[in-house]
DNA sequence: TATTCGTGGGC
DNA sequence: TGCCCAAGAAT
């Protein structure tokens, strides 16, 4: 209700966007400026659903230069969702490596055998039926039917939501302004060449319509724009303030075996890091950790000494500072339940996250 | 509706 | 250095 104020308020004085007409214009732009991508079908080339699938979900909050590189190695070592499917986890974990939100791998791998057992390899085109896949929603799948089958659906993302904040001048901060803009964008679909409308209004925000610093004059949608109009292009959308990150501190145990090998354990399926590799360590918790209350967390009891300096490493929601101890284990002590002996030069064939390679390079580079 | 869940690049 | 953000989903 009173955000249908604020805009209607912001049309009086602004363009009304006519849906058509805009349609048509960023058609146009994208006809020629759409960006080369590895997972993009070319013009008058089928899309792969199991392409644009794969991808989707590698871009969920990741940029374009991040995911490239995984999508390309995925199809590489699985062409087809089949194979994904036949996988072991533990594989798709590891290709997963360094990329994040390790629940995507998990859910992707899901989503393939649903797909293998439950719908004979084959992707359903109706957005239900896609989002009722595991790590699909609302977004992702609108963006499978668009792109995928080309039918009329808004994968409402980060530039979407940019471009129809700015086109509307929704004032409205984000995240709050969600549905709303979700409205305003669901007025500019139609069966008109929908799977290139998606991919258009993505690259216009990718491309010219840019947080802070949007490249109006050479925006092919600049006279339906009501922020430029008011002069609120640079301001739009606005967002609520993000809360504080606290901070979190933990002791990694380097341990070292007999013949050279690095004890590694597997973390629970759910949560932070959920089915990855980890240095072994202590909780995380906000305050600093004695040494008599580290030790009855260590994996073994050792002569542990702290290295140097420590690893930090910023998560969503926190910020981690990890002490490292390194310490021997003289006989050929049995791994703990859920550990392993790894060999130090093997160590890539193991799914290992982005904050456990910097423990790693701290703890060589220190003299563990 | 509000949290939780990664990472790296840009400014 | 610190904060911003990136083709969001699950709970």
């Amino acid at each position: 209700m009173e955000e249908s104020i604020s805009t209607a308020h912001a049309s009086s004085e602004a363009p009304q966007p006519d849906p058509a007409a805009l349609r048509q214009r960023l058609l146009q732009w994208y006809d020629r400026h759409a960006r080369r991508l590895p997972w993009r079908a070319l013009p008058e080339e089928v899309a792969d659903p199991y392409h644009v699938w794969l991808s989707e979900i590698m871009l969920q909050q990741t940029t374009v230069v991040a995911a490239a590189p995984y999508f390309e190695a995925f199809l590489a070592r699985w062409p087809r969702v089949e194979e994904l499917a036949a996988a072991p986890l533990d594989e798709v974990l590891t290709a997963w490596a360094g990329l994040g939100y390790y629940a995507r791998a998990r859910n992707l791998h899901k989503c393939a055998q649903s797909l293998v057992a439950e719908h004979g390899g084959r992707f359903p085109q109706e957005e239900a039926a896609l989002q009722a896949l595991p790590g699909i929603g609302a977004y992702t799948a609108a963006a499978i039917a668009a792109i995928a089958f080309d039918r009329p659906a808004a994968p409402v993302d980060g530039n979407w939501e940019r471009v129809i904040a700015r086109l509307f001048a929704i004032e409205t901060p984000l995240p709050p302004a969600k549905a709303e803009i979700r409205e305003a964008a669901a007025t500019l679909v139609s069966p008109q060449r929908p799977g290139d409308f998606a991919q258009a209004m993505m690259d216009l925000g990718a491309i010219l319509c840019l947080p802070g610093r949007p490249k109006c004059l050479l925006c092919p949608l600049a006279e339906d724009c009501a922020a430029y109009a008011l002069n609120r292009e640079k301001e739009l959308p606005a967002r609520t303030p993000k809360a504080a990150k606290p901070t979190r501190r933990g002791i990694a145990f380097w341990t070292i075996d007999a013949q050279g090998r690095l004890l590694l354990r597997r973390r629970p399926e759910k949560g932070l890091l959920g089915g990855m590799m980890e240095v072994p360590s202590t909780e995380w918790r906000g305050d600093h950790w004695s040494e008599a209350e580290a030790l009855p967390q260590a994996p073994f009891p050792a002569d542990w000494r702290a290295l140097p300096g420590q690893v930090r490493h910023t998560f969503t929601h926190f910020h981690l500072e990890l002490e490292v101890w390194a310490g021997r284990i003289e006989s050929g002590a049995s791994p703990p339940p859920g550990s392993l002996w790894a060999e130090p030069d093997e160590l890539d064939k193991q799914a290992l996250p982005s904050v456990m390679r910097k423990v790693i390079s701290h703890a060589l580079k220190r003299g563990g």
